[in-house]
DNA sequence: TTGAAAGCGCTAACAT
DNA sequence: ATGTTAGCGCTTTCAA
């Protein structure tokens, strides 16, 4: 019992409401949790008492009989990133009107806290969940899980061979339908700013993004980014390959600095995330060059500052707050007994052509285009 | 019992590791719960055929017992604000460490919405609340909790005349020291970007910020722009005060649209909000004038485009995290017991010039200030 | 140090 | 349509 300074009257509970209705407990039950039979007067007398009491159901009791608790849970890897606040009001909105709660973990990309996460949402009895796997994370704590019924639905990253849900974009072909259209501007020195992952970084890229274990969309982006590449018959130059120690925009300015500072610099760089964005169009603004004149520059994410910046910045635009919507429509369907095998649902990306991503420097005008989607 | 198509077998009980281990249940409770007196050998031995079954704690089981849940619950306002999204981070890694989930709850500045997240807050047994009142919300339901012997920990607005902690920045202040440090620049004619109160806006900004049921943020700000012209001797034209009809970043474009239209239009702005300030940012740099030359602006929180925009934002700066993560410590003190008055914390803001805000136009240099700290 | 028994507040068979 | 009874999985006296 909790006890303050003031007079912790604590609830009364329905053998209160009962005795003061007169009639039973499971009547009293029966009357205010809306099922099986009860008299309207009953139920009229009964909601009264309850009323008048100030009585409210006791929801981990209720938990405790039925087994369900009405909660799901989100573990996100990087709760301050406006894309992942988007996904969240999604998640949020669903879950309310559905009847459920939300208990939301931060993992920050922490694998330890990640683990942590899941342990303990599995303690809690959350009915399921939607998770956000972290770049380097393990499966096997959510794979117990999954194993003892919990539905769950995977966010913005995929882990194969976990049968679940997954809501997600197709990073290869966002990415790469980018890359498309830099080329078409006539660029073909095109660099690339996407987190390290260590040793060489064009078969690095590659192999994560085919590791199930990785999960990581800056990988795949990447790998969009060759394919383009390799599509029109460009080289691929690991010079322009400028992986950022830390997902911070700091790193990220320093990468762009490197890809700025090359003997031959490239006309145009994407870059595989809104963090990372700001500090490669940082890094431009400081260098001096004419931009977009002299570099290009395509980001991710449709935040609302990059149309006021000058210039207003190219993007890939995710629908972020759908993205939450439908892995919580997802999952209150699982809950409601839906059975089917998991799905993987690929939500539309767009790419926003704005004032950053212009013609490569002496290069002739091609057909113009303003804005296109991918699926 | 949740069901999939697999075989979901379900989770050991405590039963069955007592059995396992040839102890009873309350022995079993003992060893792994750390509570009690357990010999050594027993814990071990409890431990590994825990361990070897499977077998975790179910905390529901454990609150409904104990009367506790670790959790609290997060009343948001505004998730997809980041100023939110910051708080919000901030709560979950002080709750994280101290062994306390969060449920998060976005209420849109509906206090219909609102009152029924506080009741379920109040059904699910949340050990403690945190809570961002709606601008026009009503507080009994909070004031039941409250009763109950609930913490509670106001956010970002306060309540007055509930006996509750509050972490708060001084909103009047720190829109004061904003304002007069745009008089010192020069600057007479300053507009106010702000919420729609409805009637007469300086007499309905005095109300507000008095009333204590409304906790506008918008409002307490307002008082501050006011008292800054009052005590420099500035006249208050009410021509100047543009309120928003919602709080978004279109109805703050055409806000400060209307200020710039005016025949003797202002040579500086305040806005008292990041998404109001994107608004009047945009509607500036579509006016033509000549920004920050013509027009000084100064918005409030210091978000991460405000130094790649140009000219680079000068903004009033909360301490949004740090918000959030005292917030969630003065609630875990509750929660342990602390028994003191209900205290209202006010954390620093902090006045950042950058380029955005310059002298008036024909104004002689006053004093060339950077930084500086209001409390 | 351990065990037996009671019970948290509710729902769900089953009986009436 | 209502009441009786038996728990859900755990903690917590109390006694041994």
């Amino acid at each position: 019992m909790r006890a303050q300074s003031e007079t912790p009257r604590s609830r009364p509970t329905l053998n209160e409401v009962a005795a003061a209705a007169g009639v039973s407990r499971a009547t009293a039950a029966r009357a205010l949790g809306e099922y099986g039979y009860v008299h309207s007067a009953t139920r009229a007398n009964v909601r009264e008492a309850a009323e008048r009491l100030g009585n409210r159901p006791h929801r981990i009791a209720r938990s405790m009989v039925t087994g369900r608790t009405q909660t799901i849970g989100f573990v996100g890897a990087d709760m301050e990133n406006p894309f992942f606040g988007r996904t969240m009001a999604g998640i949020l909105d669903v879950a309310r009107s559905g009847g459920y709660e939300v208990i939301i973990t931060n993992t920050q990309e922490d694998p330890e806290l990640e683990r942590r996460a899941v342990r303990v949402l599995h303690e809690r009895q959350v009915d399921g969940v939607i998770f956000t796997p972290a770049q380097f994370g393990d499966a096997s704590q959510l794979r117990r899980l999954a194993d003892e019924g919990v539905p769950i639905v995977l966010v913005d990253r995929s882990i194969r061979g976990l049968a679940a849900d997954a809501v997600l974009i197709d990073n290869v072909r966002a990415a790469r339908s980018g890359v498309v259209r830099l080329i078409e501007l006539g660029h073909a020195r095109i660099g690339l700013i996407t987190n390290d992952l260590g040793g060489d970084p064009v078969a690095r890229l590659r192999e994560t993004a085919l590791d199930p274990t990785h999960a990581s969309t800056g990988a795949a982006r990447g790998v969009g980014y060759l394919a383009a590449l390799q599509g029109a018959g460009l080289p691929i130059d690991p010079a322009l390959i400028a992986p950022t120690a830390r997902f911070t925009r700091e790193a990220a300015a320093e990468a762009a600095g490197r890809l700025l500072g090359l003997r031959v610099r490239p006309t145009a760089i994407l870059t595989v995330d809104n963090v990372l964005t700001l500090g490669a169009f940082e890094a431009i603004q400081r260098s001096g060059l004419e931009f977009p004149e002299q570099i290009s520059l395509l980001g991710f994410d449709d935040l609302d500052w990059t149309t006021i910046v000058r210039p207003t910045l190219s993007v890939i635009a995710q629908p972020g707050y759908d993205i939450g919507a439908t892995a919580a429509r997802r999952l209150l369907a699982r809950l409601d007994h839906e059975d089917s095998p998991g799905q993987v649902l690929f939500l539309d990306t767009e790419l926003i052509e704005r004032e950053s991503t212009t013609n490569a420097p002496n290069t002739v005008v091609p057909t113009p285009t303003t804005r296109r989607r991918t699926r």
